[in-house]
This record gives C-alpha cells, structure tokens and sequence, in this order.
DNA sequence: AAAATAGTCTATCGTCTTGGTAGGCTATTT
DNA sequence: AAATAGCCTACCAAGACGATAGACTATTTT
C-alpha cells in the first residue's frame, strides 16, 4: 500500500503539475486545494525539491513549482523517493536490493514470483509520468 | 512490500507443499528447517489453519498439514490472509475497498494508474499456487 | 533599515504495526 | 496418568506513520 504520504505528494505534485510554467504556488493553497495538513506538506515538498522535482522560491511572490515538465517526472521515481521499493521483496528489488538469508535465489519460487510482480508493475509505473495523473 | 510474517508463511508452506500427502510435520521441524522462529511461526499457522489452508493434529504424532493439494492454494488468498491488501490504494482494492475521501474516482489520474497496477499484479498471483512454490 | 512574506530546519509526539516471546491450557495418544 | 503437541491469551520493545511546533533564514517590499 502506498503510505498516506505517497498519497499527498501525488495530489500536490499533480496540483503543480496543471500549474506548470505559471510561477509558483504557495505551499497555504495547495494545503487548502488539496485538504493536506499544512505542516505535512512542507515536510513533503522539501522533500521532492532535495530530490531535484520540485524547485522553490522564497519571500513573497515565493512557493514551489515543477523543476522539469510533468512528463519527464516518472511515478516511480516519486514511488521510490517517498514510499520506498516497489518490489515485494528486497530480493527482487533494483534500487534496495537485499541478499536472501537462507535461501537461493536461484532455486527460489518465491523469489521467480516476485520477480515477475515486480516486472508487471514497473513495466507501468516507469512508462507514466505526472502527466498522466492530469486527467 | 511483503511483511516478514509474510515472507516465513510462505517459506512454511513451500516445506509443506513438499510435504503433501505424507501426514503432519511438526511446527518445531518447519521452524528448525526454515529458520522461522518457533512460536512466531505457532501464530502463522494458526491464522492458516483458521482460514482453512492447513489443518493440524495435536498429540503424539501430530502436526500440520496443508488442508487441500498445492495447486489449490493460490498466492494471492496468502497474500490478502498474512499481508493484506494487494493494491497499492484503498480506492482500487477488491477485498480492502475503501472510498477516496476528497476525490473522485472517475477523474483521478492516480486511480486509474494504479487500478492498472493492480490488474497487472493480480494477474499473476492469482494465477499461481503454492505448487509453484517448490522448484 | 525595517517589516512582511514564505520557505527551511530540527525536534517532538501519540498511535499503530511489526516481530517476537512467555506461559499456561486443551486435546490426543501411549 | 504421563507425555506429546497444538491452542490461546497476553505482553513487550522497536520502529514506522501521521502530524505538529517553533525557531531560523532568505527574499521582497515599503
């Protein structure tokens, strides 16, 4: 399951992205837009900004906006960043992968499983972007 | 991700699968065998048993015993029971639904997204058993 | 220069989940 | 009755999760 987190940074990453090149947005409106906890969300913006998908301006005028076109922001990257793997098990993970403890990858149908899960779901989340989440 | 619980119910019943049809196994041989430990794995079989995948047979010469052939048991009845849900969102899930609060369903990028996810997940874990488990 | 604006940083907090343990109880066999 | 082996209830420590507080810094306006 995605965390509530991964939750508020899509709605508020897609709020900016129908926004994009018209300067930025206060953190205040897209809280109130969104209905995300104000505070929560400053957590979650300076996040993806140390991540290099969002940029920020401070003073007024101030607030974020998209660092690149929503295009070229992949959902998995925003998956990664702040939910973690996408895989089910480390084992089968490309970007947290972790050695099985007794247990042979090789012989493995757990593993063999996971694998194709894995493949299944990147096969999607690596080919959408923040565009697609403007419907 | 799957939770470990997850992972040590899967590992016990891949050594029962094994196992088929040749009676109960004790908890402390699937625990020795597997590296699970012991009274961690007590728990994890009563919820199987409770949910029909095992049966077990107390006193001497007791144990327990997958309830059905390997082939009958499917991933995805495993992963709902231990893990939970499957999909990524409440709002696509089959067995956890719960309605998107601010948000609509029929215009949400993220649902339709993420409802593609699950499909593509279900697709295989529903379509595999614990037969293919041993390899 | 001062005041206002708006993001940045650090710390904390309550609650829930996770992984694991303990110990007594009950049913079945020998 | 004694031994075996699963059943049940309770508990606990550590960490994750969701959220909040408050002080600090950079930028802009007056």
């Amino acid at each position: 399951m995605l965390s509530k987190k991964s939750q508020y940074a899509f709605k508020a990453l897609a709020y900016l992205a129908t926004k994009y090149n018209q300067g930025p947005v206060l953190i205040s409106e897209i809280a109130k837009k969104k209905k995300i906890p104000l505070k929560f969300l400053e957590n979650i913006l300076l996040e993806l900004k140390k991540a290099d998908i969002l940029d920020s301006k401070k003073g007024k005028g101030g607030g974020y906006f998209l660092n690149k076109s929503p295009e070229k922001v992949k959902m998995a990257t925003v998956i990664r960043l702040i939910n973690g793997p996408i895989a089910m098990l480390p084992c089968v993970s490309l970007y947290f992968y972790e050695r099985c403890k007794n247990c042979d990858e090789k012989h493995c149908g757990l593993h063999d499983m996971m694998l194709e899960v894995r493949d299944a779901t990147l096969n999607i989340v690596e080919n959408r972007t923040l565009k697609d989440l403007i419907v």
